[in-house]
DNA sequence: ATGTAATGTAACAATTTAGTAACAATTTAG
DNA sequence: CTAAATTGTTACTAAATTGTTACATTACAT
């Protein structure tokens, strides 16, 4: 009935003698695999593929692996992470897992150790995946089921627009957690925000008026003033 | 509508409370529910009842939910099971769907959202059951026979071409899934859809022509704007 | 308290999307 | 091979959504 979806993982690493062997050695074992030497490689990667998972080493030239974790995360990308750290260098790995990573491997590591972190992760993510398409996200009275890309107030109904259900659906999917309009426009439509653009307030407004019971003091979608916005399924509290 | 087995449900947890409280939830909405203590009476449950799915606590004393559950599986019970975890538990809700559960829901949970999930896999769990069975899916005083290739209204035959079959097929057997243009080009035919390509459209609106009262108001195939079309045997609500 | 920058939002403009008639192309049945 | 039926294409209209702008309001720093 489902149908598996391809997994593509991106190693990142400047030494071009790991990115050769390492990816091989990724492939031989059935894993679809691309390579990038750079943060700015693997932002191209990204924007033009469907990547299920990123291998990346700390020590690089220019931008290392940590920056590149933490510039991803906070630009609200949920790809899983496994960093490739320098030797037994616990500082790297306990910084790493704070930036986000998911999983660390210290160089020189044995790719069969790699892989199986790799498939470790895939496996766990694609049970979460199995899962959140039965996903409803409920707040107060009203339930946002996902699948059906439907709105419900009590048992009505609420019609929802193409634009302010996916607005909705990045918030309900990260509850909690503070999203800049920056951010928001990279998960909405993966572009940046220009300076004087206010769309992204114009459409909270109007999901505002959608599912607010006054919209004047908003308890779901509440302002974080001078950041953005912050959606609370509880509602405000305060 | 059309007469519908009774679907009856259990929840187990050695929690009185949370028995009483949750039970009796389920049954004002609607949904007959049985409860039970522990792993012993869920198996007595099983034996003099024909039970349509399982609601199951991990933490029991005597035997965890986890244990019951693969009991279960190993016995060849295919029962849908969804598993109540305690809160934030990655380590139970993956153990879980790897003996076999079919969803999970972290502890405390808000009743309504069990509902909505126990109803999602239901809904699943018979859609497949009356595709497999019987394959005949009935809308309204619509008769769609898969086998045969024909559809009735009432008990008049409607002459309907190959490609309006196949459309209304591929939305039968997928009813309250929105599906986009490109999904339905790819279930038809295989192919990718051209940006400017509107022959989805027009199949819709001759297929409305065919299965609604009143095609302008369609109640049975309705537009996702922005998105597609989805499939609603029971008619508009709204 | 006051000035400044950020946010809220009404009103309008621009854009995108959907419905479908009319015709053309293709397929099917005889 | 021909006629009929079906399906795809195009063009146009209407509808719905989304973006822009301008101004009002609010929260913050001083």
């Amino acid at each position: 009935m489902t149908e598996k979806k391809e997994q593509l993982v991106v190693l990142v690493d400047d030494d071009s003698k790991i990115r050769e062997l390492t990816g091989k050695y990724l492939s031989d074992q059935g894993l679809s695999t691309i390579t990038a030497d750079s943060g700015k490689s693997l932002d191209i990667v990204l924007k033009n593929n469907d990547i299920s998972l990123i291998v990346l080493d700390v020590m690089m030239p220019d931008e290392t692996g940590l920056n590149i974790c933490q510039r991803l995360r906070v630009n609200g990308v949920t790809i899983p992470i496994i960093m490739l750290t320098a030797k037994g260098d616990e500082v790297d790995r306990i910084v790493g897992l704070e930036m986000g990573a998911d999983d660390y491997l210290p160089k020189p590591f044995n790719p069969r150790e790699l892989l199986a972190r790799i498939t470790a992760i895939l496996r766990r993510q694609a049970n979460t995946e199995v899962l959140s398409k039965n996903k409803v996200v409920i707040f107060g009275e009203y339930t946002l089921n996902i699948e059906q890309r439907s709105l419900y107030k009590k048992d009505d109904e609420i019609s929802i627009t193409t634009g302010e259900f996916d607005l909705l659906k990045i918030f309900a999917e990260r509850p909690m957690q503070p999203l800049s309009r920056d951010q928001i426009m990279q998960l909405s439509r993966g572009k940046e925000l220009d300076v004087f653009d206010r769309s992204i307030d114009v459409k909270i407004t109007r999901l505002r008026r959608l599912i607010e019971e006054d919209p004047n003091k908003p308890v779901f979608i509440q302002t974080k003033w001078g950041f953005g916005y912050i959606f609370n399924p509880d509602g405000a509290t305060k």
